[in-house]
DNA sequence: GTCTATACACAGATAGAC
DNA sequence: GTCTATCTGTGTATAGAC
């Protein structure tokens, strides 16, 4: 699979996102239509991330954000309790999100190899199309509440240990290596954590995201890879699609 | 090397740190005994570390400082300027430290896949033994003023670089294999940056800085390593020491 | 729903006694 | 060198007109 057609698929359900956030918000907001609503949940939210992205979470006042935004202060608490809460809900937004795409692309029963390179793509594509989520997550995790850490903890270990499966299937089936297969998938992890860290570095550099991806398999499976297996499932040069 | 025999000889550098901050710094603090100011700069250190640690540093206030070091607002002030003056030493002096540590344990007249060895378990073990400075640095970069972010980035591309030129003299002397050397050498910072940013992760897991640290070699060795050419001059199972 | 004006708390920083 | 007390700016948040 290719960036782009994941992104197709990805744009699909995109639209959907500001709508749960008003919808599931409704209670504590003063705003009424969902329209209005949906329209300036997005621009906020693209300013906390372009504003974070420079300072920081803490660093940003709600003048930087109300001028960005071209919202009035008193506007913009229209539309959270606090500061903090606003904090929290684009976590807790993104977090759903992330989860029902990992659902939706991830077929437990394909064969462990296929799932392997699944994962790892999808894990790197969507980090591309969420990119200021991922970060933003990534960079403001301290600054949640004690709920907030343990879901963000609790994400990093259902995608570890996703992978920790994979790989142990995999074993068994005589594809992959006898490895320390935690320690595998969380340096499969950093290796994800990575593009979205420092894509800036990539971006200067010309390196695609899918060239990335690739990269990242190949390095991958020399480790993983069971050679002998893989020969005699994979007689001619289909490996590697 | 172990990460021990490494602690052995940094330690013995250490003890020089805070005594070079105390006289970079000597003109623009009011304090002017050298033991004085040595024992309070390695204090303030601390107590800045481990507060940036749990909110970072822009949440950090001059009061929480000055709790957690039990000097007052009006003493802290007498070994800097201002606050962020206080970020700017930190950032320098750690800098110039990196660079010394690696200067010392870098051979570059060692054979490729020695000094591939070296340089990989050398950052590790030094992000170990500095862990808070790695982190402050990784995670503040943000909040420096541009010649300090010049100076991080610097330091990033230094070690890549560095990496890449063993990589291509492996490659022409035939031990490692024809491969991306600046995506490899990003993807073994990965691994590398890994360690200090999730530190808490391995802890948990009982994985120690030796044990990661070879683990990150064999992923690496065996997407680099030319397999044959390594036969070829290790005959027994010598490799990896 | 959005605005301006403002309350109030708390941050960084300094003055000056000891 | 270190302290307490205090100044001053700026941040979050709200009240109430439109």
């Amino acid at each position: 699979m290719k960036y782009m057609e994941f992104k197709k698929i990805l744009d699909s359900l995109d639209s959907e996102i500001y709508r749960e956030v008003f919808q599931e918000n409704q209670d504590n907001i003063r705003i009424k239509k969902e329209k209005t609503a949906v329209k300036n949940f997005e621009k906020i939210f693209d300013a906390v991330f372009q504003i974070t992205y420079e300072k920081g979470f803490q660093a940003m006042t709600m003048r930087d954000l109300s001028s960005r935004t071209n919202m009035s202060l008193g506007s913009l608490y229209a539309y959270f309790a606090s500061k903090e809460e606003l904090l929290s809900i684009i976590h807790r937004q993104g977090g759903s999100m992330i989860k029902n795409v990992f659902a939706k692309f991830h077929n437990p029963d394909d064969p462990p190899l296929e799932q392997l390179r699944s994962v790892i793509k999808v894990h790197i594509f969507l980090s591309e199309a969420s990119r200021p989520w991922f970060y933003f997550t990534f960079m403001e995790a301290k600054n949640l509440d004690t709920e907030g850490r343990a879901a963000v903890l609790s994400m990093e270990e259902h995608t570890e240990n996703m992978l920790v499966h994979i790989l142990e299937t995999g074993e068994q089936q005589g594809v992959f290596l006898k490895r320390n297969h935690l320690l595998t998938a969380s340096i499969i992890k950093a290796m994800q954590q990575e593009w979205y860290l420092k894509r800036w570095k990539y971006k200067k550099r010309k390196i695609s995201v899918d060239d990335y991806a690739d990269y990242v398999l190949e390095f991958t499976e020399s480790f993983c890879l069971n050679a002998e297996q893989v020969k005699y499932n994979f007689p001619d040069n289909s490996i590697g699609q």
